[in-house]
This record gives C-alpha cells, sequence and structure tokens, in this order.
DNA sequence: AGAGACTACATGCACATGCATTCAATGCAA
DNA sequence: TTGCATTGAATGCATGTGCATGTAGTCTCT
C-alpha cells in the first residue's frame, strides 16, 4: 500500500526540505535585518531591486506587469507593496502615456539611496545563509 | 561607490533567485493542489507528516516543541495550525504526563489516512516543480 | 461610431502569520 | 516551604497575502 517513498521520491522530499529550510531561514533573516536597519521588508528590497536594475539611468519605470512575474507576488500584493513604497516615497506611480490603464513605477532619488544603503546587508545574510553546505537534512535550525 | 555586485555576490544573488522562484512555485503548486483536492494547506501537510513520521507505529505523539523547528513556523503559528488540524479531527492534542506544561500532538487514524492519500499529490508536484533544470531565472507563475 | 470582450490595476474581504503578552507549570534558591 | 525566574503553549493584535470583484481604459467586429 506503498507506505513508503520510492529512492527517487525520497530523493525529491529530502531536495524540497533543504529548499524549504533555507527558504525560511534567508528570508527570516532577511525580514528582521532590513526590516531593523533600514524599513524594508524583503519583497520591498526586492521590488526596489528590480526597478533599480531595470530603469536605472533612464527614468522611464517599470510596468507593472512587469514587475509581477519577478517577484513572486500575487497582482494585489504588489499593487499594495507599491502603495507602501509610494507613501513612504521610495518610488512614483505614473500613468502611461501609451496606455492609459498601465501604471509606470520608478524609483526616487531616496529609493536609489536607501536600496544602496541596504543592498550590502542584504548581500551579507545571503552569504551568511546561503553558504554551500547543504543543510543538515532535517533543519533542527541549531538554535 | 559600489554600483556594482562582485562575482561572488553575483553568484549569491542568483542562486536566492533561484531558490525563491522554485519556493515560489513549488509552495503556490502545492497550496492549490493539496487545499482543492484534499482539505490541506502545505504546512498542514508538512506537519502531519511529521507526526506521521515522528509516532507511526508508538502511539505516542509528538511535544509542540520538537514539532516547531522542523516546519519552519512561528511558535503561535504552530499552535493555532494544530488548533485548526484538532477540529478537522486529523490529530488530538494531549497533556504530556511529565511536564504538565507541555502538549503531546498524535495524528487520528483519519488524520493518518487523510495524509496517505494526499501524499501521491504531494509527491507528484514536487517531481514537477523540483525537476533539476535551474528554472528560467525569472519564474513564471502560471497565475 | 457603438457594443461587448478583454486588459491593467485597485480594493473588499477572509485568513494565516509573527510579535508581544498572558497564563499555567516547573525549577531553583533561600 | 515561600518567592522568583524560566519554560511551554495559547491568545490579542497588527499586518501581508491571495482570491474575487470593481473600475477604467483598450481592442475588435460589425
Amino acid at each position: 500500500m506503498a507506505e513508503l517513498d520510492s529512492p527517487a521520491e525520497a530523493g525529491l522530499v529530502a531536495q524540497w526540505r533543504d529548499l524549504l529550510a533555507r527558504h525560511a531561514q534567508t528570508a527570516c533573516l532577511l525580514d528582521r535585518e532590513l526590516g531593523e536597519k533600514h524599513g524594508l521588508g524583503m519583497s520591498e528590497f526586492e521590488v526596489l531591486e528590480r526597478l533599480v536594475e531595470g530603469c536605472d539611468g533612464t527614468g522611464g519605470g517599470l510596468r507593472v506587469q512587469e514587475l509581477a512575474p519577478t517577484v513572486h507576488l500575487s497582482q494585489s500584493a504588489l499593487s499594495r507593496l507599491i502603495g507602501r513604497l509610494e507613501k513612504a516615497g521610495l518610488v512614483t506611480r505614473a500613468m502611461c502615456s501609451d496606455d492609459r490603464r498601465g501604471i509606470k513605477v520608478a524609483v526616487t532619488e531616496e529609493g536609489h539611496r536607501r536600496y544602496t544603503e541596504a543592498r550590502p546587508l542584504h548581500r551579507e545574510v545571503l552569504s551568511l545563509t546561503l553558504a554551500d553546505d547543504p543543510v543538515p537534512a532535517c533543519g533542527p535550525i541549531p538554535d
């Protein structure tokens, strides 16, 4: 009655648990550190980063729908996240001239500054938690 | 002014984005599929699985604090999740005899059944999304 | 041009999560 | 024993998320 996993399945499960552990650890630490020291959530940082990458130099801005698939958020969550960033003065929302349904989001000076300030910490956290050792299987979280 | 990442940092970022994409895709699909077809969330399934692994045969049950680190949930979230499972009749909460602050959680017959029913689908989703190809960078999110 | 389908984004709502707090049980010290 | 710090778990509260829906703009077909 298939009580046990096949070797292939067991491998998948191990891989999945490793992924879950790394994700939880990294995301949690990122959120805490970025939040405490820069007032940014992990997703906020991620969005800011895409915006900086996407429209650095050109003041163009990105369509919300271009942003969405890259940050793994629902359309509604992204909409509100942008709302928060806008209220904080880190991005601007502007109507698209070519398609007035669309919204072009662009980082402000302040947004760019905050991103640049936060980036070293972000990278530091990644280097801490993504160290190549493949997490001890059942992520004890030695804490 | 360190506008760019070092190669090492760029590697970390790429690794992180890949991890995020895989996680989002897998977690999202797991939640949807398990939810629709078995009335279980991803975390619910995970907890059930640990319980089945941890006290299969012996009717012992696991302490909440033993469960917590393995599912990457806060203590409060886990407490409520167990509450939900209990209300659904899938687990039981019992006082520890040796330390009456503690709670022993154990799967019920019904819980074991639901888990066993759901497992094949769980494994199937993993095999779909965790395929070894390193995700197209910009996780599609079939939203 | 006009009607209807469709798209882009915003919003109401329900809910799961984390943090801080609370409450009970335990352990330790005097 | 009493008193106090600590631990295990539950709960109040604020928040971020997804789904379903709403609203405005665009496209297509006639």
